[in-house]
DNA sequence: AGTTTATGTGAAGAATTTATGAAGATTATT
DNA sequence: AATAATCTTCATAAATTCTTCACATAAACT
């Protein structure tokens, strides 16, 4: 599942967007500050960021600077004022990505991050991977030979596929295993990989997979 | 030189953002009609294309779905109408980049161009350090190569590239090793500095990034 | 120069995390 | 209710990572 972190003082506005940005299945984190926000992101997995403009503790667009200094992600920003300068600065400037002005609507505030989400994974073509998700049967085929899977293995392994090239730690694992908070140890996933891995091996003995991340998680490489 | 794909059928319009594009050295070239502009896409290199929705020939909408049957270059909606749904519809359903709204700034047309062209580079490295972070992956990028670093040695490398050119003591390193106080020797973050060291050396043998500061701690040259 | 103090270095072993296999508990199926 | 399949837990093995230590080296001070 993909993160979105919300950096904007506004409470109202901010429930409102995480409101429509969960209906749509994004993770949210809302904070009302720019240092927790940065600190937040120095730290965890972000796919997104929206980002206001006008914050108590430092300007947005000094947090823009300081977040462009070391991260990638495609950020957009919030702002009150339509002013011109403020979007120039703010995208060609400063790396912003887009630029909504408020009075928000969210449908299209859902809508950017949406396009930016999008665009922002080039390798959409699931063509020239190993793996390819057959979602109606609850299936997984790796190099043209359909898996037997549990169902839990079977959405581990098509989460991992879904999201490549990244650690997902034990508790979102467990969060995709589970629709409701599940008060079971974070050990099982080592038991459900072990058995993924173990399936995988039957068809390439070689190559692994999945990759371990000491005190972090698994990730799948592509 | 960056090549930009002009669709708009009012020619004071279009020049206006030509004469501003190439000054700021993209090359254009301007159609004011949708199978024109279709034809021409097909058969050149575009980098990325502005695109009037109030077309006389065919909807803006419907160039954009053909587009994107076959084309993944970024797409700029120009529109005068500032309404919500053609937006979401723009962004969300057919998978346009932006949206701008008439009557038009230049500038902010270039900045949304610019903001385009450069994060549609999928491994832009940020500034122009020789160090990135792979958050997703828990990994350090240095000169293009991929760091492997335990856990510690991670955090500590990580937060001396985001707070470069500043000494920070074994306490405060020590702070960001472990959330909660831990009561090993600071003498540690000597063998995590040595074993950071010889990764980094394993990529660039000669020069010396981390500085030691006698008495006081480390930092990270950029 | 000689002494003191701080850091570099390599290696050992302590501590932590994960892998593994099997047994027990849970859920679904017949 | 019995059976089968699946999920979780547990104990132990294996692997990795962290810390400590002893000594070498380098810097600072008298």
């Amino acid at each position: 599942m993909q993160q979105i972190l919300i950096v904007e003082d506004d409470k109202t506005i901010a429930e409102s967007i995480i409101f429509i940005l969960e209906q749509d299945s994004f993770s949210c984190k809302w904070f009302d500050n720019g240092k927790d926000s940065i600190e937040y992101l120095d730290n965890n997995n972000v796919d997104l960021m929206l980002l206001d403009i006008g914050l108590p503790d430092m300007s947005g667009f000094d947090i823009l600077r300081k977040v462009r200094k070391t991260h990638t992600l495609p950020i957009i920003i919030i702002s009150a004022r339509d002013d011109e300068s403020d979007q120039v600065l703010g995208l060609e400037g400063l790396g912003a990505n887009a630029y909504v002005t408020k009075p928000l609507s969210p449908r299209l505030v859902v809508a950017h991050v949406r396009s930016q989400l999008r665009n922002n994974r080039p390798n959409a073509t699931p063509g020239d991977s190993k793996f390819s998700i057959n979602q109606a049967m609850q299936r997984v085929v790796f190099n043209e030979i359909e898996l037997t899977l549990t169902p839990i293995e079977f959405k581990i392994l098509s989460h991992l596929i879904k999201n490549p090239n990244r650690v997902h730690s034990r508790e979102d694992l467990m969060n995709i295993m589970w629709d409701s908070p599940h008060g079971s140890d974070t050990k099982t996933i080592n038991t459900h990989i072990k058995s993924i891995r173990k399936s995988l091996k039957k068809i390439d003995d070689k190559a692994e997979y999945i990759e371990t991340h000491r005190g972090i998680g698994y990730s799948l490489i592509e």
